[in-house]
RNA sequence: GCGAGGAUGGCGGAACUGGUAGACGCGCUGGACUUAGGAUCCAGUGGCCUAGCCGUGCGGGUUCAAGUCCCGCUCCUCGCACCA
């Protein structure tokens, strides 16, 4: 690494000095409160910019420049448009890796609580977002492990319990054993915890779970969002709509067995039935001399992660169960099989196979033995309805299925599908069935066996059973004096202080529950609270709210594509139909910044010594510089590996600026050759087309270009400069419409030249220069010239130019001229 | 396997509705100023058998004109993945 340049600063006093600016600026800004936003204003437009609030992990990294820098860009520019912009900030303060981190003490005798922890590392997180430089609100903070926060999540959880929003369920749940939690299933990624790593077990017990899949349809539905097509495909796929019926086969043992299927189409082809071997009938449907394989598959499939079953894809196992249950189209008797390729997560847990249509089945069938009937033929196909090959997914004309038989699969899902309407219809008249949707999202888990996070204000009274707190018990507060130590269970359950309450119904013993929330709970509602973070009596001010929201931009990784940005589409939705918003989405615009790599293009780790800390670079080049780099290193969206080389041309540019507005030395005598006229005129074009880029970039999230026009407007002003005497008011325009638009971008340095170029005010209250169309447009205009029919080369003439002139600035193009010869 | 996006100089990357590549920056080369320069400034910088030709992953096509449109491939990245 290069040294900084001071030994050359002290000979010439009036260089760029970024230390210097940067400090003075921003205790300037702090003293006016230039960034202290009045909600109430309603002279100017609201304008909600919201950037995904970070987890207090104890020291900014570069990839939270990255996120919140280009976004800060981006809120500047919303005010100098004269928008009233709210661009707050705040702290996702709960989570594991607190707890984990007392629990490490606590091993090594140390007396570390995650409280103490957490609000240290944001007090040294909040002095280095100061270094950055961003107009974040600080007055509207949001903390979320504090008390008077969420107390409200508490709130929340009683009126959805009210609601039947929130409901307690005994089922088969994600277990991570390192973290020794259960987890949501959109925190399970291939089969391991999203967070640790771990491989992820499963474990039946009751757990708290949100009601999310009654929004499933709502929350396929983007309409009017601005949002990227792909977090839109992510979440689409997430909640995994099917479109079918549900079937009843009925049994010997009188037990019925339903099943969801999006091919009813293809019921005359089911050769046998498959169950999921947690599915609740398999002892009732297994006959005696079966009973050993069966309890031996069941135990080997319990033991099984979900990597392990992935990992035999393909390779199917099962059993037959040694029972029969009918076909209720054509009565015929089949046998029913456990496998674990069935799933009990999904549909009823129980499918009809039919090996002709699916793949899976037919694989199943194939290793069994099983029989294969072909129901759909192929167009083209030859040979008898009886041998066709298979297996065949297509469209195709229905064969051996009875009142089916002629009808057309076209392919389509649903009744669009002539096959699948008369094959529900067929079905609804039999009474065997009914049309069905089905979806692959399940009810969102939230309870969590730890300590760092919301305690869930339920209790268990041995006369009234589950019963809710009061309203007016709220908070109920995590106990300070716990033990930190794993032990699958929340800490909580060993603070008798906290676990023995009063019910709150009858008045006797009750215990309290232990658990705490899933901490995405917390960030699903913290843009509300932003607009009211210390009101006691509310969550938020329904009158700043209705003013506010939805967030008019929302910025953030796209690891957030279905965790967070899912459920705060869900808690939403269900605060609308509690009554206390009135809008159903949260953020109308979403844009994703990506990932930020190591300079070797891996994902930066402290392993692999590959990690950027933002503060020597601040420390070396000063804020402004670190912003516009990390802006100017490539599309916003697609992050990247880090370039320690690239950042020293953002720093010279800086200085160059620096020198062209701040150098008072007399000009270099312009050539002979100079005319003044057209001098201004060249300028005038470039500062008006940098105003119209750098516009236009701003308002698509395009930093890096709109950074490179700043360049380019400085080179500009650089060969113009020469001519500065002659070029009077359009050189200060220049200088003035440049450091308008550096503002969003580098304000520390825009600011102080600003203020010794002798403008008013501060630059980041003024208004955002407009382009002038007629300075772009009207001096010149580019045109292909063409020679015996072939286009040569391009010229550049004034748009007024006659015939003679452009015919002469044709010749003199060199290329042209060659072929004129 | 399915879905989405991408492939442009030594490098990061520009290029709006097809308009005659490589903006901007890094790096590199030369020069100026210097005791020195890894500082700063100026100039140059796609390639080549340099009257000119060839160049945007590969192969075809449409067009006066293709990085941009069409057809067929290869490779890369990111999602999803036994979802019935």
């Amino acid at each position: 690494m290069t040294q900084t340049v001071s030994s050359s600063e002290a000979r010439h006093a009036e260089r760029y000095s970024p230390g210097d600016v940067e400090a003075k600026w921003r205790s300037r800004w702090r003293e006016q409160g230039i960034y202290e936003v009045d909600l109430h204003d309603d002279s100017r437009p609201k304008f909600y910019f919201l950037t995904m609030y970070p987890y207090p992990s104890g020291d900014l990294h570069v990839g939270h420049w990255y996120a919140e820098a280009p976004a800060d860009a981006a809120a500047r520019y919303r005010r100098m448009r004269g928008y009233n912009v709210l661009f707050p900030m705040g702290f996702d303060a709960f989570g594991l890796p607190a707890e984990n981190a007392a629990i490490r003490a606590a091993r090594e005798g140390q007396d570390v609580h995650p409280a103490t922890l957490t609000y240290e590392r944001i007090a040294r997180m909040e002095r280095q977002y100061d270094q950055m430089g961003a107009m974040f609100d600080w007055s509207k903070k949001v903390v979320t492990c504090d008390p008077e926060y969420y107390r409200w999540n508490q709130w929340f959880f009683l009126k959805m319990y009210e609601r039947g929003l929130a409901y307690r369920k005994e089922s088969y749940v994600n277990w991570d054993p390192v973290d020794q939690t259960v987890l949501a299933n959109e925190q399970v990624i291939d089969g391991r915890g999203e967070r640790s790593g771990a491989l992820i077990e499963r474990r039946l017990m009751p757990q708290w779970h949100f009601k999310i899949t009654d929004y499933a349809d709502e929350l396929l539905d983007f309409t009017g969002l601005d949002w990227p097509e792909r977090i839109r495909v992510m979440q689409t796929n997430w909640i995994g709509r099917s479109e079918g019926a549900e079937v009843v086969f009925k049994t010997e043992h009188g037990d019925d067995i339903v099943v969801f299927t999006t091919r009813p189409d293809t019921l005359w082809g089911a050769t046998f039935m498959v169950l999921a071997p947690e599915h609740p009938l398999v002892s009732k449907l297994t006959t005696p001399d079966r009973a050993e394989a069966v309890r031996a598959y069941v135990e080997r499939s319990s033991h099984m992660t979900e990597l392990d079953r992935q990992a035999e894809a393909r390779e199917k196992t099962g059993e037959f169960l040694g029972s029969y249950a009918i076909n209720p189209v054509n009565g015929e008797r089949i046998p029913v099989w456990i496998a674990d390729y069935v799933l009990m997560g999904y549909g009823t847990g129980a499918i009809m196979a039919v090996p002709y249509g699916d793949e899976r089945d037919f694989e199943f069938a194939t290793a069994m033995g099983l029989p294969i009937r072909p129901v759909v033929r192929p167009d083209g196909a030859t040979g008898p309805d009886d041998e066709l090959p298979g297996p065949w997914t297509g469209p195709g004309t229905i064969v051996n299925s009875g009142p089916l038989d002629g009808l057309r699969h076209n392919g389509e899902k649903g009744r669009a599908n002539p096959a699948i309407a008369a094959a529900i219809d067929h079905l609804e008249s039999i009474g065997a069935g009914r049309e069905q949707v089905t979806y692959r999202l399940r009810d969102w888990l939230i309870s969590r066996q730890r300590y760092w996070g919301t305690p869930i204000p339920m209790l268990y009274c041995d006369e009234c059973g589950i019963v809710p707190e009061k309203e007016e018990n709220l908070p109920v507060v995590l106990p300070a004096d716990v033990a930190f130590m794993p032990t699958g269970e929340s800490p909580l359950k060993h603070h008798p202080a906290f676990v023995n309450a009063t019910c709150p119904s009858c008045g006797g013993k009750a215990r309290r529950e232990t658990d705490t929330m899933d901490t995405f709970m917390d960030s699903s509602w913290y843009w509300f609270r932003y607009l009211s973070p210390h009101d006691d009596t509310r969550p938020f001010d329904p009158e700043l709210v209705r003013r506010w929201t939805p967030v008019d931009v929302y910025t953030g990784g796209v690891e957030h594509a279905i965790l967070h940005l899912l459920y705060a589409r869900f808690f939403t939705k269900v605060l609308r139909d509690l009554g206390l918003v009135d809008i159903s989405e949260p953020f109308t615009m979403l844009r994703n910044q990506g990932i930020i790599l190591g300079a070797d293009g891996e994902k930066m780790s402290k392993s692999r010594g590959n990690v950027v800390n933002p503060d020597d670079l601040v420390a070396q080049y000063g804020a402004d510089t670190v912003r516009a780099f990390l802006m100017f290193i490539g599309p916003w969206d697609q992050g990247g590996p880090w370039n320690y080389q690239g950042i020293e041309g953002v720093y010279r540019f800086l200085h160059r600026v620096w020198a062209l507005v701040v150098d008072q030395e007399a000009p270099a005598e312009p050539g002979p050759d100079a005319d003044p006229s057209a001098a201004a005129t060249e300028l005038r074009r470039a500062v008006h087309k940098a105003i119209k880029e750098v516009t236009e970039d701003l308002e698509a999230f395009r930093f890096n270009t709109a950074v490179s026009e700043l360049m380019t407007l400085a080179n500009a002003m650089g060969k113009a400069k020469p001519h500065r005497e002659a070029l009077g008011d359009a050189w200060t325009e220049a200088v003035r419409s440049l450091l308008l638009l550096m503002a969003p971008f580098t304000p520390h340095v825009a600011e102080e030249l600003w203020e010794r170029s002798g403008f008013e005010g501060s630059v980041h209250l003024q208004t955002w220069p407009a382009h002038d169309e007629a300075a772009l447009m009207a001096e010149t205009v580019r045109m292909a010239v063409q020679v015996n029919g072939k286009v040569r080369g391009q010229v550049e003439v004034p748009v007024d130019a006659d015939d003679a002139a452009v015919l002469a600035a044709a010749r003199s193009e060199p290329n042209v001229a060659r072929y004129l010869a």
